[in-house]
DNA sequence: CTCCGGAATGTTTGCGCTAACAATTCTCCA
DNA sequence: TGGAGAATTGTTAGCGCAAACATTCCGGAG
């Protein structure tokens, strides 16, 4: 038997010697279970603490098959809407008792998303959450194997992903009714970058209001990457366009861009032109009109996210087949300064 | 002998069933020994691919007592800088072999920070960073037990943590000295949290600046929290007070409250005030007008974390005793149009 | 008292892996 | 050709824990 030599973290069989019973007892006290006598129990948990005895996670994991770890892959942490979801998927995830690890990825090709889910997959993780809703991901993710449970933020209805999205049509139709009930003869946009599938929604939900209402539909601004910097650059072929009164922005950063470029230009927010982004970054009601967009609750979003994902590891323990669950997330428009009757 | 049953997934014995060797030559392939023929080796890699085998973490953990994991406690990882300090962190991480969970703060209260470091310790983290630059985190970090490297980000000199920092104090002077020397009277400093390190350095190093210059040392505006929406509210103070002609904000997103609260009262940024921010965030080019800021590599700033919490591991493992690693990061100004000469 | 049944506790086993040691096969030179 | 020594492979023994089974303890019915 060995000896304890003060150095090695104390094990189970050292609690037990020091509580007087045997180690499966202080197993039992660890993990609840019920036929335990109150004294031994209070033995043990003293044992426990004089020791500062820590259980393994690894041998526990050996024996129970279980890490509770939890993966979360994105792509960009440092954008608003990533960075507020990986918080409120840790909020979620300590209340539910699991663990969050995250794998960021290096590009956003095929490649590198595979490589994330199988680096995850080595940590044995149960499941993962993918933050990455570009076409390009959404397709590489349905080649994974699918023993481990998967779901995706904000990968709309496109693919056969369990998946936990904000209704970007919804959100893109409510911000270019709203401009034209103000009176706007049309509505610009300026596109989020092609390869995501919010910005294509959101396009569609522009697109699909104005064609609905009989508005003329214009060639929307492309070549944005959702950057302040690139709705900037766009900005000034808006700003040169006496005829615009009305765009809308893909998220709030271009729309910044925006705003300075068309300051800029001497042209006036809301008088001369109108503006509405998406998201409601905390800033947007500091811009210079504060500004008008549409809200997306990213908090939600992760704990909804983080909802589902356990829902499909605990029908995967149950071996139950899998529903493919599919959240969809109301957004609403946050009204400020930045939009008004175009002037006549 | 367990017969393979299909559905388990595959352990390294029936790596070497099929490879025809024992399971010690096949774990000798996976950790790269020196001798294992070329051809037996290719055999084992094939069957390795058949199988889809994958090793167990937690078996192998159990004996080598590595878990390849490190912690990152946050606070609140949706500000940018945190945000992109986590994500130089996982990229630096990744390339050292390491995972990494996080644990974001429910509080900031001693309790939460010692909670947050026991979940981890309890995960079996190898080390541990810290992105929690207050005072009370500090203090609480003082009592972690220290058989868990840790490496404290953004907390100054004053403990006697590992740390990696921006010199704030440098920066601030910096800021202060710029707007003296365009001919300002003294400069006016909204300060950030009183619980903040950084806050406190950044205000000191103000008031150093204007005593070292013989300038005035006007109160500094406190109660702000970083957020856009506090620089509003104290800008109000601001703005109502033609005397000041030059603000050092602590924060950029205070700084952008403060523009719009001069903008709303009819003062012009720089005509009438200069502003400065910290941090550099990528929106402060497209403020209006774009801001005068001192910028931090956040990035780099989490790299380094992640490389000092490496060497403390390393060291540990060694053997060696821990040098109390302290890194400071040099930022600079970056000079754009929301700071110029006085009105005379 | 005795014996029964459940409550409380102990013993054994194996999770999948690596380290340590043992055994076998090659090399190459005397 | 015969080893010595290196290269290669195999065997055994845990790592620390929880599940399964075995044992002991206790109170109450007969």
């Amino acid at each position: 038997m060995r000896v304890i030599d003060g150095d090695r973290a104390p094990v189970m069989a050292d609690v037990a010697r020091i509580a007087g019973v045997s180690h499966q007892t202080v197993s039992r006290v660890l993990n609840d279970h019920p036929n335990v006598r109150p004294a031994t129990r209070d033995r043990v948990l003293a044992a426990i603490r004089e020791l500062g005895y820590r259980p393994n996670a690894a041998a526990r994991t050996l024996v129970t098959r279980r890490t509770n770890t939890l993966g979360v892959i994105s792509f960009n942490t440092t954008l608003y809407g990533p960075a507020s979801m990986l918080y409120g998927i840790e909020q979620a995830a300590k209340q539910h008792d699991y663990f969050v690890t995250v794998a960021a990825l290096a590009a956003l090709d095929r490649r590198s998303v595979l490589d994330a889910v199988e680096r995850l997959r080595d940590q044995a993780v149960e499941g993962i959450i993918v933050i990455a809703p570009q076409t390009t991901a959404v397709g590489a993710l349905a080649n994974v194997p699918s023993d481990v449970p998967l779901v995706a933020v904000g990968c709309g209805t496109h693919s056969s992903l369990a998946s936990v999205a904000v209704d970007n049509e919804g959100g893109a139709e409510r911000a270019t009714s709203y401009l034209l009930d103000l009176g706007h003869r049309t509505v610009h946009h300026m596109a989020g970058p092609a390869s995501w599938l919010d910005a294509q929604e959101r396009e569609i939900g522009w697109r699909r209001t104005l064609e609905s209402r009989g508005a003329p539909v214009p060639e929307p601004l492309t070549g944005g990457d959702w950057s302040a910097r690139t709705g900037f650059e766009l900005g000034h072929r808006i700003a040169r366009d006496p005829q615009i009164t009305a765009v809308f922005c893909a998220n709030d950063h271009m729309a910044l861009g925006l705003l300075r470029a068309l300051q800029q230009a001497g042209r006036r927010v809301p008088e001369d032109v109108s503006v509405i982004g998406f998201d409601d970054i905390p800033e947007a009601e500091y811009f210079g009109p504060p500004l008008t967009t549409v809200r997306q609750d990213f908090d939600e979003l992760g704990r909804r996210a983080l909802r589902s994902l356990i829902q499909l590891i605990d029908a995967d323990l149950a071996g139950v087949g899998r529903a493919a669950v599919r959240v969809s997330i109301d957004p609403g428009l946050v009204v400020r300064a930045s939009a008004a009757r175009p002037a006549l």
